[in-house]
RNA sequence: GGGGGCGUAGAACAGCCUGGAGUGUUCGCCGGCCUGUCAAGCCGGAGGUCGCGGGUUCAAAUCCCGUCGCUCCCGCCA
């Protein structure tokens, strides 16, 4: 049989006569005895269907979610039944004949968007929540971007190429997910973290302009833009200098924007210095939506008497601040601030109200002298009512910790208005946790000046930028080193030398050496910035099917344990602590 | 690894602070009525390990401890 001529949402006025027949799920079921209506849902949208339930006897059986193929004709809604929030609400198809096609069991959870269901419950079912009118439509925006990405790359020339997903694990960055393998036991492969190195060998094999959808894979901890698995716009391209790859990035970016938004965008897209970012913002991903810059006070407060300021920039520290605007700033929500403040790092936190009369209230005001007052309200461009926030610590964490309190304060819900913005000139290195020295990017970006990683790498700049969306980081590039000794020297200042350097990367070193051209490229997460262009605030709700904060899939409830003779095959034992703790009783899901 | 929030019927919640019978609301489910609804309406009904374990108490959904799950954040994420 013929399924259905027509979807739903191409019915319109001019259909009104015509035979039609339909194919979809019973959205809703409105009885009123003599008559019935069947709101049918199909991939296309919705449609009012009206049966006669003498004639009709089957529609006394339908319940939600039931899939029905019907035929009808389509006639015009009769007058003051029009429904002006439905696409297709001028217009219904009264039934001539219907089958049930499937039945469906009563619904774990309602499939409107009114009900904000428990995502634990919609991942275990997530074969129905998807068929929510949003989760649908966050589906089709994604393959909407994913097809712009495509489109656009292939008119510029790009090479779309697979890198393999079973690669050499990496310590340096994130953690790695590892796979055992069977045909060299006590070996492994890892997931990439990204097809990084595969990228710049195609460069080097002559494809000149790459790009891949990529899967990748980085086992750190979750968060609501962060899941394990996640996919990236990788692209590279060879003889380029950043410019040129700013420019590809603008334009997959605004097209994409375009396309799912319906809005241009401005191209290029404004630029600022890391150094800027950081001192303005506090933050190496600013969001411009909002103002609340932050301000150096130090000169202002050089000879304080307050302690906690003196101490600071004793010790060549900084103090900084910002102003919140006008809050009311009361005693429990300055507490919470302080404590905010804390665990981000800061050893405190000084707020501070302007009175009507232009003076401080603050806990702090008796030890700053009229002057120093005076000074910090006017820096500030503080006036009556307006809170501001100084904190004194060290360069970076008076900064992020003013960063972060700005974003806790200033930034727009949602994404309405949209701002992206690249951040360049990034430091070559940073400090690690244990004092030591990393990259800020990846080991393989280049330095703007070769003397200055050489002589004085902590404050080398990199050939290195971000993009940034509204306050959220979509992606990062840079041009690459395509000389194998500044790249053997880069891995020296990161402590990578000598056997280790050669067993991890000699290999890539070594195809280095065979006339590489320069290169650069970028990625950025499509996930991301899907769900920013739909206005979603978790990750979750663009990716079809992702997994919760413990990396557990509720409806397959992967992962899971395997069977012995699959460890057996692997040369795989579990520790007798792993053993133990399996042993004890399921929690209850 | 750490901090916060949440967990009550198939779903979303209220009840918890201030302990007193599983009490209530909306959706769904089952039965009935109903010819213009579109979150249809009206009448009736079923449905509960108050996440789990322990403690305090004459008495615990409610207070305390632990634990599991979900979530937000810090660490982490080149």
């Amino acid at each position: 049989m013929t399924f259905r001529t027509h979807h739903a949402a191409e019915l319109d006025l001019s259909s009104v006569g015509s035979s039609v027949r339909l194919a979809g799920w019973v959205a809703r079921r409105r009885d009123h005895g003599g008559v019935a209506f069947i709101d049918l849902r199909d991939a296309s949208g919705l449609v009012q269907v009206v049966a006669d339930p003498a004639r009709h006897p089957q529609v006394n059986s339908l319940r939600m979610e039931y899939t029905v193929s019907l035929s009808g004709v389509v006639s015009q809604r009769p007058e003051g039944t029009v429904n002006p929030d439905l696409a297709t609400g001028s217009i219904e198809v009264t039934v001539d004949d219907l089958e049930i096609l499937s039945t469906a069991d009563p619904l774990p959870f309602m499939l409107d968007d009114r009900t904000d269901v428990d995502e634990r419950t919609r991942l275990a079912h997530r074969y129905l929540d998807l068929r929510r009118p949003r989760m649908a439509a966050n589906l089709r925006a994604r393959s909407t971007a994913t097809a712009t990405i495509r489109r656009t790359l292939d008119d510029l020339g790009f090479l779309e190429v697979e890198t393999p997903t079973l690669v050499r694990a990496t310590p340096e960055g994130a953690r790695d997910l590892l796979v055992p393998s069977r045909l060299r036991q006590g070996d492994f492969y890892a997931l990439p973290q990204s097809p990084q190195l595969f990228k710049q060998l195609l460069m080097v094999a002559g494809v000149e302009r790459y790009f891949q959808i990529a899967r990748c894979y980085r086992d750190e901890d979750f968060r609501s833009d962060r899941q394990i698995e996640f996919t990236q716009l990788d692209l590279e391209g060879s003889f380029w200098g950043q410019g040129d790859v700013l420019t590809v990035v603008e334009a997959v970016l605004a097209a994409t924007t375009e396309r799912l938004r319906g809005t241009a965008v401005d191209i290029p897209f404004p630029r600022m210095t890391w150094r800027h970012a950081m001192e303005t913002y506090g933050t190496d991903k600013p969001d411009l939506r909002f103002g609340m810059e932050i301000s150096d006070l130090s000169d202002l407060l050089a000879s304080t008497e307050f302690g906690v300021f003196s101490t600071a920039l004793k010790e060549g520290g900084t103090v900084r601040g910002f102003n919140a605007g006008t809050m009311e700033l009361t005693r429990s929500k300055a507490d919470a601030l302080v404590d905010r403040a804390k665990e981000l790092g800061a050893k405190g936190l000084v707020w501070a109200q302007v009175e009507g009369d232009g003076s401080l209230r603050s806990p702090v005001a008796k030890f700053l002298s009229k002057e120093e007052q005076a000074g910090v309200v006017h820096r500030l461009g503080a006036r009556p009512g307006e809170a501001v926030f100084i904190a004194a610590d060290d360069w970076r964490t008076a900064l992020t910790v003013l960063g972060t309190l700005r974003n806790d304060l200033g930034r727009p819900s949602g994404h309405a208005e949209l701002s992206y913005l690249w951040v360049v000139d990034f430091p070559m290195f940073e400090e690690d946790q244990d004092g030591s020295r990393t990259f800020s990017h990846h080991p393989f970006t280049s330095p703007q000046s070769l003397e200055q990683m050489r002589d004085d790498p902590d404050n080398a700049l990199a050939n290195a930028y971000d993009v940034v969306l509204n306050g959220v980081e979509l992606g990062s590039g840079s041009i690459r080193i395509h000389d194998p000794e500044v790249q053997r020297q880069a891995f020296e200042i990161l402590g990578i030398e000598g056997a280790d350097a050669e067993t991890r990367f000699g290999w890539f070193l070594n195809a280095l050496r065979y006339g590489t051209p320069p290169h650069g490229g970028f990625a950025f997460g499509i996930d991301r910035l899907v769900m920013i262009l739909q206005e979603e605030t978790s990750i979750r709700e663009v990716i079809p099917f992702p997994k919760t904060q413990t990396g557990f899939d509720p409806m397959t409830e992967a992962p899971a344990a395997v069977d012995d003779a699959q460890l057996t095959d692997l040369g795989i034992q579990l520790t007798a602590a792993v053993e133990a703790a399996r042993a004890e009783p399921e929690p209850k899901k």
